[in-house]
DNA sequence: CGATTTGTTTGAGCAAGATCAAAGATATCT
DNA sequence: AGATATCTTTGATCTTGCTCAAACAAATCG
């Protein structure tokens, strides 16, 4: 992907040179000029869980790089039932193209590390580049099966089993390899009341059902937040994946 | 949109004359020499209910334009659950772009017309049109929001809102206007089992649901497919839209 | 055209998960 | 460190929607 494995242009900035986003995300597929012409515009910044990077129906001004951290895209029912849509990682590029505004809000769930473009940047770059096009249209065809994918999880599946795919998300994030039996430690991006809003169950449910599979011995926890699979195959049977 | 909207080209074949597909599809975005190097290769056809585009896991060989009737895109488990992940209508375009094979399958709901092209044509009309590719785009995008959006409603709804969203959803399809009060002709494009399946609920449930709106009052079924919708704005309120 | 198949409605009972409530942990702040 | 606020767990009870069962209606077929 990388299109200047080997030499290495001066003029790249030092940021640029190891990032995630040039690596396996959307600035892999520009050249030398329109890298160094797009990070003239980049703000790198840090934020803290709970940051909006773009709200709801609100006009999209930015676009950016998730190069650390947690992202989550939410939508709202008027009485305040909530349900996230989607998460997104690094090297996941978070802003709706071709679109005025956005349809959801997208937050960080925890603290992240964002590579910050004004719109009409990202939109002269799109305009010039068609790997960056194909490259975009990519991501929206992969959000899109894994919209799917997760309806077919809301709609069918019961509470342990919805954990269960939720935990191989998680895990499963950085293609993992698991033979039967595979230990993994995961890290949760989200509180429970995330987790429920991302299933569509309550955080009560959720607390149960991971106390279920803790008392059970298929993970441990090392924190609220961290915790280990004792056996990832147990698990996708579980998930009915 | 369409760029050959007063003068006729004779070469242009007849069934493409007054397409919606030409009119409101991808079609729209070729010119002349593109439509008529596409419509060589065209077939169009009639497909009763049940017939299967492309299965779950499927090659996918061919892609298609919904000239008329309902595409339903399913997601399958294991055991038999099943989940309607997209309705499509005319003029959509039918065929993940760029995978090599479908993650869902795609099957007709009602009767359809399709017009079917073999994936080499369509993926050269891709190749050769910027115009093409920008639709196919605005498209995933489009999926991607309806897709996110029902995911609101799978995990966050009541059966009694989630068959006013349904309502709605096939109502709403010609864009009509509805001022309090409406009243707008319906055609279910699906059984009450696919409704189930759509919405996540069992059968029994949905007709429950729709006979209780019809006890109400609020709608009125003049068969087993077709209703009327007697206040739209009710429903609105019912669907927390 | 009656018979059979398929799809729909309705009822009764049940269970998964929601709600309500309170206690226990962990993190944050001064 | 101690106090406060926040998040999580656990328990008891309730409700929505599911399951099972049967009647009913509408299509399809010989």
């Amino acid at each position: 992907m990388n299109i200047q494995a080997n030499i290495s242009n001066p003029d790249i900035p030092e940021r640029c040179r190891y990032c995630v986003a040039r690596r396996h995300g959307i600035c892999g597929t520009l050249d030398d000029d329109q890298l160094i012409a797009l990070s003239r515009h980049a703000t790198q910044r840090k934020v803290g869980p709970g940051t909006t990077l773009v709200g709801d129906g609100e006009a999209i001004a930015i676009f950016s790089n998730v190069l650390a951290g947690t992202i989550k895209l939410t939508k709202t029912l008027a009485d305040g039932r909530q349900q996230i849509v989607g998460l997104q990682f690094a090297p996941d590029f978070v802003g709706s193209l071709f679109r005025v505004t956005s349809s959801c809000t997208a937050e960080a769930a925890t603290k992240a590390m964002l590579c910050t473009f004004p719109k009409a940047v990202v939109e002269r770059m799109i305009a010039e580049s068609p790997r960056l096009r194909s490259r975009l249209m990519e991501q929206a065809l992969k959000e899109l099966d894994e919209a799917r994918s997760w309806m077919l999880t809301l709609a069918q599946k019961t509470a342990s089993e919805k954990i269960a795919s939720f935990l191989l998300l998680i895990a499963g994030r950085p293609g993992a390899a698991h033979g039967p039996g595979t230990r993994v430690a995961v890290e949760l991006p989200l509180s429970r009341g995330e987790i429920g809003d991302f299933l569509g169950m309550t955080i009560e449910t959720v607390s149960r059902q991971l106390t279920r599979l803790s008392k059970n011995g298929m993970i441990r926890f090392q924190s609220r937040r961290r915790l280990v699979i004792n056996d990832i195959s147990y698990l996708e049977r579980c998930a009915r994946l």
